[in-house]
DNA sequence: GCATACCAACTTGTATACAAACAGGTGTGC
DNA sequence: GCACACCTGTTTGTATACAAGTTGGTATGC
């Protein structure tokens, strides 16, 4: 009764909504660029239907704007909106690690995270796409040990808006051992319920992981900006 | 009915949306009802258009599912889903208030607060409905007050699904003077950066609305499966 | 040369038409 | 009486047609 089928593959509108969302990650939407339902839909070749729902999504999570009868816009790049992100982010993970600690028994979650993070080092990955994901998944999967459904769905939504910014973080081999070494500091805290410092630990690894993000995303966005051959836009 | 303007929106879209919302709590289309998309676009008057969008915004926002090619659901009661959501807005809350500590001056929305919340008992609301929206509006403030709109957005959001079984708190006297005690003590505290105090009563606060509400909402669900002349589907 | 009014092209919002797939009933073969 | 195939109506997914409003350019008046 309950088993139906979900065909992802026949859904036009996610493919678009896919396709849109990435276009907007690597830049080939710029920030403040303005298009219209047609303009997508001519190049996706597919109707304006399914366009619009790709589109309205997109609204909804804070991508792009709708001005009335006068064309969509890539939201531009807002980075009071990110700071509050990465806050929301820190609060939600400091209450799941709280929320682990009064756990009296490891669940599975966590055994797993211990298992990817507590390695020697020659065991340590050291690609920085590889490496972005996993990061990704430390902080999702931390989330989810604490066994709030609804708390981890919020938290993946956070990390789906960071991540256009975050996976910035792991183009340098420092931050990489850096992510290893707080990673498994942090997990080895957890598991000696350690809460405080688990807790200020955390904060601290993703405060360092912002500061780095900081300082690249406007030279990233500049770089962008130049290559499309668009001048900055200062007014 | 409600005698409100008609705002001339020109979105129907948001409007059928309203309408749906508002059908669904009210217990007009009942957990676990099954609709199409014509059926609700004849009742509305409009075309499917406008209903699939506003059937899709539901959908993000978990009230109702659709299936495939198989019509829409309005999604079955979920206990667990809520008290999640309760322990995500005390997380939510208690930052805030930890945030609002934090700040030397009182923000213009905690001064507020206080105008409302901090009066002699002679100056006190008493009806249900009134006092249900003043208790949503004093928690979304307390978190406004803390100053991360993106925080408040999500706040507002569960405050948004939870309002459902919420209202339900409000139907007795000794929960509003409770209410009006308990926000007032709690803003004290604050005012007096007792940080530590303020989030252990807000905590409390809301542990015992939940409590109200659980056993409330079981009633109620009950009773409206009996008028509805449904019976009762627990596999 | 400048300001303003108007028009035409374009944009989103909504309605309708068509396609594909599922569900449930019905008839037939045994 | 029962099982199975087929057919028909209903459902969502997608495309297209139409309506209403905005925008930007152009022509005209001064």
């Amino acid at each position: 009764m309950k088993a139906h089928k979900e065909k992802k593959s026949s859904n036009l509108a996610d493919r678009i909504y896919q396709q849109l969302k990435s276009d907007i990650f690597d830049f080939r939407l710029m920030p403040g660029d303005r298009f219209s339902e047609n303009e997508i839909a001519e190049r996706m070749g597919a109707s304006r239907t399914p366009v619009r729902e790709a589109l309205f999504r997109l609204q909804r999570e804070s991508y792009v704007d709708v001005l009335f009868r006068s064309g969509w816009q890539v939201k531009p790049f807002d980075f009071d909106y990110f700071e509050e992100l990465y806050d929301v982010r820190t609060i939600l993970e400091c209450a799941a690690v709280r929320k682990i600690c009064e756990q009296e028994n490891n669940s599975p979650k966590l055994d797993d995270l211990i298992r990817i993070w507590c390695v020697p080092e020659s065991e340590r990955l050291e690609d920085g796409n590889t490496l972005s994901r996993l990061d990704e998944r430390f902080h999702e999967m931390l989330v989810e040990a604490a066994g709030n459904t609804e708390m981890a769905r919020i938290h993946h939504d956070l990390t789906e808006r960071l991540r256009i910014i975050r996976r910035l973080d792991f183009t340098k081999p420092p931050r990489i051992d850096a992510t290893y070494q707080e990673h498994s500091s942090i997990l080895e805290a957890i598991q000696h319920r350690r809460c405080e410092q688990a807790q200020i630990q955390l904060r601290a690894h993703i405060e360092s992981s912002r500061n780095e993000v900081r300082k690249i995303t406007l030279h990233m966005l500049h770089e962008a900006r130049m290559h499309s051959g668009k001048a900055d836009n200062d007014d």
